[in-house]
DNA sequence: GTCTATACGGCGATAGAC
DNA sequence: GTCTATCGCCGTATAGAC
């Protein structure tokens, strides 16, 4: 995160080749990637309109374009950094000391990353995309890292992997039906709700990537 | 299935409303909803173009709007024949004479959809739209549904239930994916198949949803 | 019942000013 | 570095012939 405070010094672009300049387009390649997150996350790669996104990050759409060639290279990007957090996220579970045992730490993590809005939630969408040449293979290789993860680094057997991914599946699941959002008002989500998350519903209600609705 | 052997039968629409044709009309519904389910399988709903569908099904684009009304309601139809069929793979899983244990024998049925293409995608497709208002009701209705199921007519208890959609919903990611495609190309995709179907991977590989590729 | 033609809106991307 | 203006394509849906 190179979050110079945002905001603020606009400036003085007097250097020939724009040093001070450069980091303000970081920062905003952040602020975009952070908002494009969301609206992926909400509406799919395809859903998503680049004007969507720019509204999101307060910024123009063909600016949106300019930074990241095409759409496709943005969602990419979007993914590269969810994967990189979500790494981070594992490693930081693996390493903090707890007297819980490891297959928790590593859920709870995973769902820690719920309170960014749409992150899991565009994994799970290029999870689909398996059959777009870029998208695909990108997807691909992810979800290949975590498996080596969890074997590697983790020290998961393949059945322990197996459970794991499927749990983390199906949390995504119930994210992207947005079935939280019904939990107080239908007894039966809430029925499904405790089943499918086990010993950890309070977390993903609390942290509640609940669906904010808006201007399509 | 009201099959009518296709083909033949051009008719004579000589009575006065059509009975003869009215038959035609299912059958063109089903070959529309069957060529659908394909299409939107491999790229998501809004992925979908009517005319994918329509060149798919070998008709018209407005006829396939015609018959259905809209995109939206197209899918819809969609999603509830693929319930429909999802709930009499259970129900036929649940009555059939096997000394196998239930839980496997459930599983099977499941993975037995994937010899209809895009079937399983659909209904994936769905659960990551929860936030449309009509289509994410849909979904939760149906995997509701499913949940109800599970619990009442096959007995499982909440635990059961999560292992089982777990194990579904991990199904679906790799189908999505297009895992399977990489197989016999990929070491690493090979051992994360072997994973995450424990003592069914054949019956994936078998059943094989490849994606067939083709103009877009 | 099914098709051809087409209207209409929207979206990704480019051009170019500041 | 960021915006405004705009082009051109594509997709849904409608109109209306057969």
């Amino acid at each position: 995160m190179s979050s110079v405070s945002l905001q603020k010094l606009k400036s003085l672009h007097d250097d020939v080749h724009h040093p001070a300049s450069r980091m303000k387009a970081d920062d905003r390649r952040e602020l975009i990637l952070a908002a494009a997150t969301g609206v992926f996350g909400d509406y799919g790669y395809v859903g998503t309109t680049t004007d969507q996104v720019a509204r999101a990050a307060g910024v123009s759409q063909p600016y949106v374009v300019r930074l990241f060639g095409t759409k496709e290279k943005l969602f990419v990007a979007v993914l590269e950094r969810a994967l990189a957090k979500l790494f981070a996220a594992f490693r930081g579970a693996l390493v903090a000391p707890s007297d819980e045992p490891v297959a928790r730490r590593m859920g709870l993590a995973y769902l820690g990353l719920l309170a960014e809005h749409g992150l899991l939630l565009s994994l799970s969408h290029s999870f689909l995309l398996g059959s777009d040449p870029v998208i695909g293979s990108t997807a691909r290789r992810g979800f290949l890292e975590v498996y080596a993860f969890l074997r590697e680094e983790v020290g998961f057997s393949p059945d322990e992997c197996q459970q794991f991914l499927a749990a983390g599946m199906l949390s995504n699941t119930m994210i992207g039906l947005r079935m939280t959002d019904q939990y107080d008002i239908d007894p039966q989500a809430r029925e499904v709700l405790l089943a499918c998350f086990p010993e950890k519903l309070d977390v993903v209600l609390s942290l509640g990537e609940a669906y904010r609705p808006g201007p399509k």
